[in-house]
DNA sequence: ATTCCATATTCGAATTTTTGAATATTAAAT
DNA sequence: ATTTAATATTCAAAAATTCGAATATGGAAT
């Protein structure tokens, strides 16, 4: 497994989110698992749209779907990943300061080149 | 503010860490500040192209940068945020029950049907 | 001054994403 | 059987992303 590799089906997951109209459905769908109708309701966009997104959830493996007579019900594979970066993008985290970087990359770099040195 | 546009800089966030090469970017920034030859070094990505990666993380407000002589480096500007969102990528969260979510739909559908009547 | 090293920018082609429009499918209701 | 409601699919055009190639910039070293 190349190093890039490893990272794969993890850009997948955040690329399948990275988009307002699905972040909104995901929020919605944080709370109770829901059709297209009732998403479509709180969501100012057509719902073929709304199914394609839906579609790339489901492709993405973040959204599950079950059908209950006309409705098709949606709802999250894995709520606590959800939740999670939810979270996270919703806290107010501490910017690095600048000062403690320069001190830091000094080191890194004194670190590369006696590597650069050794080999 | 619609409702939409609250999601507009998070999924910017999201779209911007998107991808695998970005990724291991910021796998490594999270380690330590570094300039651009240090991160070329373990990615077997041509220099113009990691610039340019590091301009789209740039431009997303992910990373920072400052110069040291010719070298430039970068820095996470929220290390909490991109570790916590490699925290939860990383997790092996429990995966939904298909039959708990049919109880909770059927409850979520009545409740809207209830709604729909009251107005 | 010139060369070398570190990094950035520009350009263009290929690919992918996004969304509306139109249409299809399927189940429920009459 | 038709109609209606819920959802999905297909198609096409516009926009955005990706990345290599070439080139530019700016600091360091000789």
């Amino acid at each position: 497994m190349s190093d890039l590799d490893r990272f794969e089906s993890k850009a997948e997951i955040l690329k399948a989110m990275a988009h307002p109209v699905r972040l909104l459905i995901l929020e919605e769908l944080v709370k109770n698992p829901r059709c297209v109708s009732a998403i479509h309701e709180i969501l100012e966009v057509r719902q073929p749209n709304i199914s394609q997104h839906l579609t790339i959830l489901r492709n993405a493996g973040i959204v599950g779907s079950q059908k209950d007579g006309a409705y098709r019900c949606y709802f999250l594979v894995s709520p606590g990943l959800i939740k999670a970066i939810f979270t996270a993008l919703n806290m107010n985290w501490p910017e690095t300061n600048i000062d403690d970087v320069r001190k830091e990359f000094r080191q890194a770099l004194e670190e590369r080149l006696q590597q650069e040195q050794s080999s």
